[in-house]
DNA sequence: ATGAGTGCAAAGGCTTTGCATTAGG
DNA sequence: CCTAATGCAAAGCCTTTGCACTCAT
């Protein structure tokens, strides 16, 4: 389901130089790290945490980088923090659940059948739109199992 | 599809009075009305523009009181402005294609059929995770036509 | 040595808030 | 009258940027 961690670091490292030079730094290194041990999107107060030695303004300039290379992939669930997440190549194509009450984001996957329904009705609006597709977005916006309780 | 302008300002005032006293005064009533005119979401600086007269704080304020009263939606593309359009119920279910390089935002209705197999797929997910949906969000990210030629 | 990377502190940009004034019921 | 609404200016919050220092090649 997901690729071994080092194949992971090995295809960044890869991505970083060949995206305009970049080096793959133990500092972005561990960020991948970080993230690749998430089994949701975090945000950047939350990557700190997890590794204290980073600091705030290196880890969003490497995270820019490692978007620019296509590592890292942000998405914006409302107005607090951004969240990080690898690149769906990386991990697989997945959706979010998104919590209105505590802001927590969780991953999930649509069967491949709905999920291919889905492509077909989009696919078919973008071509009648004339809008090319770079990708999808389908959450979930309510609340969380345990906000519920 | 949409209901009458009229039908709208009744049903914004009388949501505004029922989620706390507020007043529907000549302010709400204008951005209501930007709104409802647009066929796609309002940044803050679009609606200003549309009109003159509007106070940006008061706007921001009283779009604020129109969310919680169920009347406006905000909606977060990206990390620039928020996007304000009518709540659904006043204008219809409906999606977003969403350009990476304007930064536009258009409306776009999935047939039914389609929304139907979306609906019972996201369903069974949010049944077997406990999550209790209040809506989804299903958006097209890429580039417009505007912005392909 | 040379250019990329780092970290601190300061600046930016969107949105919210404090406060005194105005207006609607 | 009395409470809500308004508008200006100031503050907040997340993120980006300037700059001097460090590190790897």
């Amino acid at each position: 389901m997901r690729a071994l961690d080092d194949d992971i670091h090995t295809t960044a490292a890869l991505r970083m130089s060949s995206a305009g030079g970049q080096r793959y730094t133990s500092s972005r290194r561990s960020i991948v790290e970080v993230l690749a041990h998430s089994d949701h999107p975090l945000t950047l107060p939350q990557i700190l945490a997890l590794d204290p030695t980073l600091a705030q303004s290196s880890a969003y300039r490497n995270l820019a980088e490692l978007i620019a290379a296509g590592v890292v992939h942000r998405i914006v669930v409302a107005d607090e923090h951004g969240h990080f997440e690898l690149a769906e190549d990386l991990t697989g194509h997945h959706h979010h659940l998104i919590c209105l009450s505590c802001g927590s984001v969780t991953d999930f996957v649509v069967p491949a059948k709905a999920e291919a329904t889905i492509d077909r009705a989009l696919n078919s609006i973008a071509e009648e739109r004339h809008f090319e597709v770079e990708h999808h977005r389908l959450d979930l916006v309510g609340r969380c199992q345990t906000c519920l309780t």
